[in-house]
DNA sequence: TAAGTCATGTAAAAAGTTACATGATTCT
DNA sequence: AGAATCATGTAACTTTTTACATGACTTA
């Protein structure tokens, strides 16, 4: 009868893996880039640390501050790099997305043109700033970290890994906004000259 | 104090703009093309257009068969219609993804080597049938349509939006899967020669 | 006769978001 | 003095999934 762990609590050892963190911490870790790909919020955080804990998959300290509150400091045990670590080679569910403004493009012929195209061209650039953090990211990970991207024991070349789908996923949605826009925009006409 | 109408709610009104469907009709187009980007069990569904109706946005008629169980077909209204319209080119809620698989790869590095491989290959491999799949549909359409297709008006634009969409989706998601694979199968060696 | 499809619902549980709640310190 | 950051939690609500429940007809 033993519990089982959550998505998200991988998440939160995908993480502790990598160094000690409190649960304020962690919060904001998960904002970006593992954000990117598993969101959480800190009403969900703490009480995942505290299930986890009693799971015997990590060890918390209780670390005082003078100048700011106090804080818990999290730490896997070998249980929980152990749990980590043949979760990571089982099979994913198949990851279903849960996209608004697809929906919204599934029903864009009922809509105002110049709005629908408005919305879309928003979307294009937003991502486009998206992309353009991301690909900060990666050049300062591949200047700072070379070759040690390259070995793939290392977290380096994880979280790499994980910065490649988010800049794909991207450059991908970007595309799609555009077309979508210009269509809308009649930019393809049915009848060129 | 109007009741809100839910993202799947509007995913029912997107499909019923199109055409008159039964619950258990619309819980199929939900698995695809629709669920590629939006998904719903019958438990949800049946209850969601109980509440759609409520708010005189769908009607409902009791259909009699006699070689089949009965059952209700429920009609858009104009009031749903116009909510479907409006909603349309409101700003989407930016599309939190979550992909248990980017996760794993956010743990790969603790990860036994050549099961990490696999997983990623097979990944590739379900992802290439799923592209297939929509490949199939889109030449489908084309060749169905044509012309039709680049008029933004018709539900057939607003469908192969959403294709399109599918298909690039899929597409830099193998294109990633197959990297990562590569990577761990080590294609890439540090030192060449 | 067993499995599969058609057809519609409810109940319980899990996962996730929003809001409530507190309080110190630091920066403007 | 007010806003922002650091820090941790709980409560209420919404959304989604899984399981329960039923029953006729069709195909292998």
């Amino acid at each position: 009868m033993e519990k089982p762990i959550t998505t998200l609590g991988y998440a939160l050892l995908g993480l502790l893996a990598r160094q000690s963190l409190s649960g304020y911490d962690l919060a904001r870790q998960m904002k970006a880039p593992v954000g990117f790909f598993w969101q959480a919020r800190h009403s969900q955080i703490y009480p995942e640390l505290a299930r986890l804990q009693t799971l015997g998959l990590v060890t918390s300290e209780l670390i005082e501050q003078q100048d700011r509150p106090d804080k818990k400091l999290y730490t896997i045990t070998e249980a929980g790099r152990e749990a980590l670590r043949s979760w990571a080679t089982e099979p994913a569910a198949p990851a279903p997305i849960r996209s608004e403004l697809v929906l919204k493009a599934h029903s864009v012929w009922l809509a105002d043109r110049p709005k629908a195209a408005a919305l879309f061209r928003e979307e294009q650039r937003r991502h486009e700033a998206q992309l353009a953090q991301y690909e900060g990211y990666r050049v300062d990970m591949e200047r700072g970290l070379g070759d040690a991207l390259r070995q793939v024991d290392s977290s380096h070349f994880a979280s790499y890994a994980t910065l490649r789908r988010g800049i794909g996923y991207e450059r991908e949605l970007i595309e799609w906004c555009r077309w979508v826009a210009d269509q809308l925009e009649g930019g393809a006409r049915e009848t060129p000259g």
